[in-house]
DNA sequence: TTGTTTCATTGCAATAATACGATTAATAAT
DNA sequence: ATTATTAATCGTATTATTGCAATGAAACAA
């Protein structure tokens, strides 16, 4: 039905799911990287550095800041975006613990 | 449009994104996490281990399987799903890369 | 053969996501 | 005050995803 039944999982396997679905478009993984390059903040020349109508990567954005990966600043006329290391850390720390499942098992088919 | 301007994007930036996508679903972590747990092959037992129908299950299993992330052996009637180690490795070490790009970046907002 | 089990596939309905044009809101500049 | 700039929001079209009932295919059992 195009919805999907979070109440059947834990909070861990949603917490790591919506992690992961915010990762699974190169959009965002493109602005998160040149968000990392740039070292410091960015404003909507990410619309110049991606090859997407404005609207669009203000979409995006939207995404990433609702899952606490970035945050904004306004300043004048342009927002400056950056990475929110501290969010950005517990995200990593949650799907690398998941990602590290692997050490105890054991091949078999 | 509801289409990914994937040529946008370079080969890493899809890659990582496709891998983050199929993670992007609770039914699909459950069933990962449920592959490890047991360590050894699964077959449908999937299906009443998570609580979703056997042909949404099948679904998911086929997007895992698409990605490389786990293999299927016929066994009779029924079918043994594990995780494919190797792929998995090589998903992990993507993904961690692309995960450890804060270490060199200053906070500024 | 006939029936059973197990899983894949198909087809459908409902919801979500992607992308962008048009508009709006807010600040800056003149 | 007027205009320009920047980015968010709205509306809409298109495609993708989720989920399941029904059906199909393959192996096994009797």
């Amino acid at each position: 039905m195009g919805l999907t039944k979070t109440a059947i999982f834990n909070s861990q396997q949603n917490e790591i799911a919506s992690f992961a679905k915010v990762l699974g478009h190169p959009a965002r993984v493109a602005i998160l990287q040149h968000l990392f390059k740039i070292n410091a903040c960015v404003c909507g020349d990410l619309v110049d550095e991606i090859g997407l109508a404005q609207p669009t990567i203000s979409q995006h954005l939207k995404e990433l800041k609702h899952m606490g990966l970035i945050k904004g600043t306004v300043e004048g006329t342009s927002v400056c975006y950056c990475i929110d290391l501290q969010n950005w850390e517990k995200m990593k720390e949650k799907i690398t613990m998941f990602l590290n499942l692997d050490i105890s098992a054991t091949n078999c088919c």
